[in-house]
DNA sequence: CTTTCTGCAAACTCTTTGCACTCGT
DNA sequence: ACGAGTGCAAAGAGTTTGCAGAAAG
């Protein structure tokens, strides 16, 4: 499943982009830092080899409600915190309460305002379809 | 709080298309619905009215990651499910756990692949900054 | 060699905004 | 009357796409 896609020096250079920030890049940034070391990349190549790096789950989606994508080096399951004032994301270890990350992340000085669960899969109607 | 917006034919055609959705309809549904009733409504004049609805509390914004807005007439705090097939949004009623959450979908026929939780407020920096 | 990827620019989608006018209070 | 809201059309941000040429396998 990895192999999808072929290997470009581009593509490469987009998933360490991502990685080498070290926080939850936009395409925009990415896009920046890549310009570094190929400065002819455009901007619809990134686009591309992000959205193959993702479909790959080489790279995730942030899930902020935000208008701008933002993509996640880190694939293992996990949440997040948005901070209203500045924008910035942090990653939140995954408990299997929500109060647990909660708790943890007030004792750790964050301030929780508001908390958004979202759950993924097939509801019934489209579980009975696929099977028939 | 409430009354810090004008009240007008139009907002109010919104806030009654949004509610008598059943839904979580988007800003061109919505539009398409108030045509009926006020066939020149702009949708300019939507989109700054479920803002104004947003901002008053009196809509809510469903945490689908989409490119699209998808309004929520249901404003007490509350989890989602998204079909990734039909792409139905479908409210969940939060539980202190997610664990609980996701059962409890499961044993009504919902298949759950993944889930995303985001938590909102102020990073320690912030809450900082703003007692000086 | 063939197929996929690239750069470029144009197109697209969703949302916001400036303006002259209208309506709520 | 005055300020806030409206319709319209144009602009904006973010993302996607068609194409001719370049590069990967």
């Amino acid at each position: 499943m990895a192999g999808a896609t072929r290997d470009t020096r581009q593509k490469d250079a987009v998933l360490r982009a991502a990685r080498g920030s070290g926080d939850h890049p936009t395409a925009e940034q990415i896009h920046a830092t890549v310009r570094r070391e190929i400065p002819r990349i455009s901007l619809g190549t990134v686009y591309r080899n992000l959205q193959r790096l993702v479909a790959e789950g080489t790279l995730s989606l942030a899930p902020v409600g935000e208008r701008t994508a933002r993509f996640d080096p880190m694939t293992t399951p996990h949440d997040h915190f948005v901070c209203d004032r500045c924008g910035q994301v942090f990653d939140v270890m995954r408990g299997r309460a929500r109060q647990a990350s909660v708790e943890n992340l007030k004792l750790r000085g964050f301030e929780v305002r508001s908390h958004k669960l979202s759950i993924y899969g097939s509801c019934p109607d489209c579980v009975r379809s696929s099977r028939r």
